[in-house]
DNA sequence: GGTAAAACTGGAAGCGCTTCCAGTGATGTT
DNA sequence: AACATCACTGGAAGCGCTTCCAGTTTTACC
């Protein structure tokens, strides 16, 4: 057995035939529209709950030029990625705000080629009525398309190449300096980091945090490792740091999971934390909880940057002009450090 | 400055007139519909290219009325039920699986009551060709409402009350019995359960794979405590447990964060794990390979159930009739038992 | 009571596409 | 040579809604 047949939803036509108005008339009060009597409203109102009328999505976005869905690409050449719990928050931060409006959340891992040409082709044919972009390699093509489809667009982290009109960021840079500094008011003066992928804005900013902090409170920045803000990575770092500088006494991890794998690498040499290393990481998505010990670290709010990212996309729609935010990043301590 | 006015993008009129056919001869050749002579295709294609020509997504969906979008609906009381890793893998899965058709992705996270209501909405106003659900709870309203929609619908796991006729599920009950067999092939005799919510058919089925397999083998089930699939649920279930029946000497527990917990109480408790106690989890979704010690689990593949969902409800819009999927799970030796 | 302005109304023209249909010319069959 | 058949074509009628506009009625005000 197939699906059922549903039975035909009635159109517009038919309710304002059985209201006994013009279908003219009949929009306009279910658009709320002004110059409506109370006679006529009435009447199509009744005619709609009694036949249980909603007005079709579709026809109506062909008449508005709206279609009343925004999109959430995550562009990026590993699907894996997005297994990230990043962008689970980012996601219910978004679903939370779009609730209170009538739009929708069209979701689109743009990761092979084919993933991005459907993307463009989603852009072109005026699929939706805006897009809030993450996860941009540098140079992503994306960025140009959008830009040419002249759609409303907001980003959500910055791309490494240009400072995009719109975007929601975490303070990454403050965030940093505030681990650096509290690890320098502990006393601690050999202190290191795992940076992410340099070839990130993020990556970048979180290790020019660190940077300032030290450099600023009048200590050399002791050593950088780059790390990719996997735990493997940020172990692979650790060794190596270890090697090079074995006594450092503390270190900046740019990510939780970078810290988490430092972690295992150092209990593992015999070293104990943090009595002899103080280590600080960075996001709090529930990993840093779970260490052992547990992470201080640097906490975004990623549910806020994706609620904030679609106000902002929606203010766009609207018409408005809207201006990039940074949120806040603090420091949440816990054993680590 | 607004986001930049975009050229208008030219319409299928504009180009028949381009290549100097008629509109239905142009769109003839787009759809790639029969009876178009190979002049007037070469024209029309010619026209398309010079004049980048993308058809209209809305126009098109109204005429057809196919929208070219299917939806993923996460029905639960909970947004940050979400934010499970479970979920991710599942959309990767579907994400893949939609690469390969032209269909792309609306996320619904249908928490609140107005959620749902716009989620209602959606589904009445034909915004979609069809859903994915998930996650719902037993008398989930939105069964009827998907059924009385008419729209091809396929479930991912099955809701307590009903048994949809097209779901994709995981093999809960014969991965928990392989758990369970496995704990028994270990010589162990006093095996407990830590369930998950019993108001959910995941719950159940796994609690009945394990007293299946303790019967089978001439054994009684020793003692079974619901947890809530969480780690601090898990901890609360295993210290009643090790209160009550101090002398078990194995557990299944329904999932990876639920054995975690009872990882915790029983190391706490000063019970070594696997020595005195061996832990046997579910899922496998990263969690399982951080505890302490790694984590002998159930296996099973959520992207693939992401991935067999959306085929099926591929099919199910093309008009053929698909058949429900079971999904094997695999038992993955780690350290805890 | 007369006028100007405002409120209301329905007809009609879109929005950009698909698809049915009747008509044309080309091909094939006896 | 007459006929049926087929591939092709463009006109026109949708899909279900919004919105402009011109006309009609009401209201407000002197």
């Amino acid at each position: 057995m197939a699906a059922q047949r549903p039975r035909r939803q009635p159109t517009l036509d038919e309710v304002a035939e059985r209201a006994g108005v013009s279908r003219s008339a009949a929009s306009r009060v279910i658009n709320k529209a002004p110059h409506v009597s109370r006679a006529t409203r009435e009447a199509v109102e009744r005619a709609i709950k009694e036949m249980g009328y909603l007005p079709n999505r579709t026809a109506r976005a062909l008449a508005t030029r709206q279609t009343g869905i925004v999109a959430l690409a995550v562009s990026h050449d590993d699907p894996e990625l997005f297994a990230d719990p990043f962008f689970a928050q980012v996601i219910v931060g978004v679903s939370a705000a779009l609730e209170e409006t009538d739009l929708h959340l069209l979701l689109c891992l743009a990761s092979s080629g084919r993933g991005r040409s459907r993307l463009t082709n989603l852009l072109h044919t005026r699929g939706v009525d805006g897009i809030m972009l993450m996860a941009l390699h540098g140079d992503d093509p994306l960025t140009h398309i959008v830009r040419r489809a002249g759609l409303p667009a907001v980003y959500g982290g910055r791309p490494l190449n240009f400072e995009p009109q719109w975007y929601v960021d975490s303070d990454n840079l403050g965030g940093a300096r505030l681990a650096t500094e509290y690890l320098i008011g502990l006393g601690r003066t050999r202190i290191v980091t795992i940076t992410g992928p340099m070839s990130t804005d993020v990556g970048r900013a979180r290790h020019r945090g660190y940077r300032e902090a030290m450099i600023m409170a009048g200590l050399t920045p002791y050593a950088t490792a780059e790390g990719d803000f996997t735990e493997t990575g940020g172990a692979a770092a650790m060794k190596s740091l270890l090697d090079s500088h074995p006594d450092l006494d503390a270190i900046f991890a740019a990510s939780d999971d970078t810290a988490a794998g430092a972690l295992r690498v150092l209990i593992d040499a015999g070293r104990s934390v943090p009595a002899d290393v103080a280590v600080v990481g960075f996001d709090d998505l529930g990993m840093a909880e779970r260490t052992d010990p547990p992470l201080t670290t640097v906490h975004q709010s990623v549910q806020a940057l994706g609620r904030e990212m679609t106000r902002m996309l929606v203010d766009l729609i609207a018409g408005h002009e809207p201006s990039s935010i940074i949120l806040p990043t603090k420091l949440v301590l816990r054993d680590s450090a």
